[in-house]
DNA sequence: GAAAATCCGGAACACGTTTTCCTGATTGAA
DNA sequence: TTCAATCAGGAAAACGTGTTCCGGATTTTC
């Protein structure tokens, strides 16, 4: 019952069927050791005719490590924490290291619980990361970890996070460098720090283009198309709209061409994530920024390789956006 | 180098901190075998001081089990089989079983690859999803398998799907109740098996009530905007459109909107899917149909664990789906 | 032809746990 | 008091691999 067709072969097998040693058989596998080529080349033949596949259950034990880490997020519904996974994941496999996943679901109780499991486990490391850029408490293990997207508090752990300041920066640029020169903000609750920041940088790179103080809302379209309804009455010569998110971009557009605006020719409209069921199914198509959480997270993964093979690289890193223009600032 | 901090704790530290063996403590951190309660309490205690986790690793070795399942996604960045994933790891989670992530981007390379992994790790059981109804070729491999959201070709492999069928005809018949009697179905590619599938529910829901034949297309808004326009002109008499998913329902919405059609007072919409970005933001919200995924994925992951236990349960399981009434049927 | 160097492969142990078997001690019954 | 039955805990093996050490065989050198 506990196994169903035959037991998988070990490497004792392997070493019977080439009549060799279990020790002489691990090395010719491993290319360690001093062996003749026919030798090895017997044994490697006598593996491929078993279909053998080592049992990593053993080699972790002996090795000392499980080439495995652990993926803790706070929630993987969120679609921040996604792409990073799936980096993440990519970055791992090409070494050979299995990730696993645990989701917390913003349940301390469960966090406690998944770091017992993945300590037990004997994970090689481990990655934190969370939905919001709030720096959030660490962890206590004796293994290396890696914050991404949310970083830790402690100024000397690992952190990998998204430059918020330079991908609004570059929005804003991007607006200027059309001659825009009237430029309001729509972005999410002051309460996240993402939006504070973000208001931070339009505040200072747009200077005097800025109209009027940023406006923050909710992360929604209603919001965005509310805000238009606001703007327009405070300031009939606006000409650009940069907003805290695709989502709030989809809005604004929504009400303005509601209203008879036209964007990009009367109003830009710059949104943020790019989230492409937002950005691409607005009308029109959105200018907004990559937060490229995918090579965040291939970054995460290699760091934390890096600290598994001994050489940690404690403090922030801040990976850059990508501004991915569209119709909604260029027009067709 | 190796290690930083002090070496975890060992079980033969415990054993000799309380005074007995190893097996001794073995069992009496296990609750097995027979002990006084005296020594179990004083081998607990001196595991609770040093803080010991027992190392997965061994017992894994010794149980000829690895208490670790496989998670193999064709593509998991695509909206369905995120919500999979989350409840086969809550589901089992509970059962102190890891979930290890495997994303093959739908790479038959990338997929052996991993195939090949998880069978060195010796994962108890693999689970298999997609982000097609279609069924796919099954695995080989000498572990329990099951499959979710595509099922595979070999109905004597386990399978766990949705109900799509059951979805569209929900629909309908929801319609139905609200006195429509001129229904259009504007739904995706009929390429996509899922597509033929619930307009084929929907043919055979409707009835009379059926106007003119589905309609296929993208799954987009732009294609939901433009069926309006052609089912208005074909079609004056409408009073409902049954969308195949909730993109393109947004899309009707928007259009009928535009075209000063009351949603649902002159024509009530339907969606399917219920990706909340899509189904909430639409004007009006959306009525639908949930999937119930994180079930599906739940259920899947204790089929898995039953198979594991050695009692499988071969056959496609079809998993309810849940209607969600909002304004776009039934007004404010 | 003897001594040294090199090459090849095996025996043994380590990794950390669980489990099986076994022994000595205690208890109960006759 | 003796024998059997139960109890408490230890010794050893098992799981599957990698690695260290060591000895025998072959080749090289003088």
């Amino acid at each position: 019952m506990a196994s169903r067709g035959p037991a998988l072969p070990r490497i004792t097998d392997v070493a019977a069927l080439a009549g060799v040693s279990t020790s002489t058989a691990s090395k010719a596998l491993n290319d360690t050791g001093q062996l003749r080529e026919e030798t090895r080349e017997r044994v490697r033949r006598a593996a491929e005719q078993l279909g053998f596949t080592p049992d990593s259950r053993g080699r972790a034990l002996s090795s000392g490590r499980s080439f495995t880490v652990g993926l803790i997020t706070t929630d993987s519904s969120g679609r921040f924490s996604i792409p990073i996974m799936l980096g993440a994941e990519d970055a791992l496999s090409a070494g050979e290291m299995a990730l696993v996943l645990c989701d917390t679901r913003d349940d301390p109780l469960r966090e406690q619980h998944y770091l017992r499991s993945l300590v037990s486990r004997r994970v090689d490391g481990i990655i934190v990361t969370g939905r919001r850029t709030e720096p959030r408490a660490p962890i206590d293990v004796p293994i290396p970890v890696i914050y991404a997207f949310s970083p830790s508090t402690d100024p000397t752990d690992s952190s990998v996070v998204v430059d918020d300041h330079g991908g609004a920066a570059s929005t804003v640029r991007h607006l200027l460098s059309l001659g825009r020169q009237r430029i309001a903000h729509v972005t999410g609750p002051e309460s996240h720090q993402t939006a504070r920041d973000r208001a931070a940088a339009t505040i200072e790179t747009a200077g005097d283009a800025l109209a009027g103080e940023p406006m923050h809302g909710e992360w929604s379209e209603r919001w965005g198309r509310h805000a238009v309804d606001v703007l327009l009455r405070t300031t009939p010569d606006l000409d650009a709209i940069s907003c805290g998110s695709d989502q709030i971009a989809r809005g604004v557009c929504d009400r303005l061409r509601e209203l008879g605006r036209s964007v990009p020719d009367d109003i830009a409209v710059t949104g943020y994530d790019n989230w492409s069921v937002m950005a691409l199914s607005s009308r029109p198509p959105l200018t907004t920024v990559d937060l490229e959480l995918e090579e965040l997270g291939r970054r995460t993964a290699n760091l934390l390789l890096d600290a598994i093979a001994g050489s940690p690289h404690p403090g922030l890193l801040e990976m850059p956006t990508r501004l991915v223009t569209r119709e909604s600032t260029l027009g067709t």
